[in-house]
DNA sequence: AAAAATTAAGACAATTTTGTCTTTTATTAA
DNA sequence: TTAATAAAAGACAAAATTGTCTTAATTTTT
């Protein structure tokens, strides 16, 4: 579904939600522990998402990323952008760039409610709901 | 969503499915030009849906490919299974193994929903109702 | 039987994605 | 002010996906 880089950019966006308000920086490093990810391969990630306006850096001791915004500001469909692009929530199934309504590809109907289905998940799921399990036991973001 | 390999695996089929009952075969070429991808990838992409028991061969002059069961009988799923696996519709979102209803990860109840709508889309739509369309005018195979 | 057409198979190549390493730059703390 | 820490940037490497080419095997037609 997403590819790995935007499977490490979700899981690094939730743990940085859900960290306490008081501590929520953390160094690339502990991220990546956090989520099993590899480091450098995340840092760029990280960085990624940065440019893309969802995270914020410090550098030297004590610096790290933290959320640019209340996490309750921060939609799901914003860090899947990010990363892939909105192909997956906007795109025709079978790659046309010419499919729509009017001139749909053999598949357009069939798939066109669940793309509505996930582009409206997406964008209406904030991180705050998402990461808020995880403190609370209730949601897990490592596969002990 | 899709591979390149399953898009094309989806239209070469809904070609095939597409052509009038009594010319159904073709060969690997014709359907590479029909749904204007590249022959030598596409060939391959056929005989994976003959090894998954999705298409029949025939070698030899006028030989080609054809449908092995009714195009009524033959399933999306079926067709993205056998070149994609089936962790689109129904692994996690974010690549656990151990992801389930009483061990989820944070998005697992969001993803459900959308993953069990594809789920039943693909398991329940058949090729004959969206390769109908091709010939009728009403749905389209080629970006032209 | 021979020639032509076509799939089958496997090696090879290009591209994209994933991941690593090293050097530089900025910041903090001592 | 210096040393330590951490991000930034970019080159490099590995793996997966996508795509090509060549040779062999099979079938049909003549």
């Amino acid at each position: 579904m997403f590819s790995k880089a935007c499977e490490y950019a979700i899981k690094a966006m939730i743990f940085l939600a859900s960290r306490p308000a008081e501590n929520r920086r953390a160094g690339a490093r502990e991220v990546a522990e956090a989520i099993q990810s590899p480091e450098a391969f995340t840092a760029k990630i990280l960085q990624q998402l940065m440019k893309r306006q969802l995270l914020h850096s410090v550098k030297g001791p004590n610096g790290g990323f933290e959320l640019l915004r209340k996490s309750e500001d921060i939609k799901l469909a914003q860090i899947v952008e990010a990363i892939d692009g909105d192909n997956l929530f906007r795109g025709c199934a079978l790659g046309f760039h010419k499919c729509s309504e009017t001139h749909p590809c053999p598949v357009h109907h069939k798939f066109k409610a669940v793309r509505d289905q996930l582009a409206v998940m997406l964008i209406t799921t904030n991180l705050a709901e998402i990461a808020d399990g995880i403190p609370a036991g209730i949601s897990f973001l490592t596969s002990e």
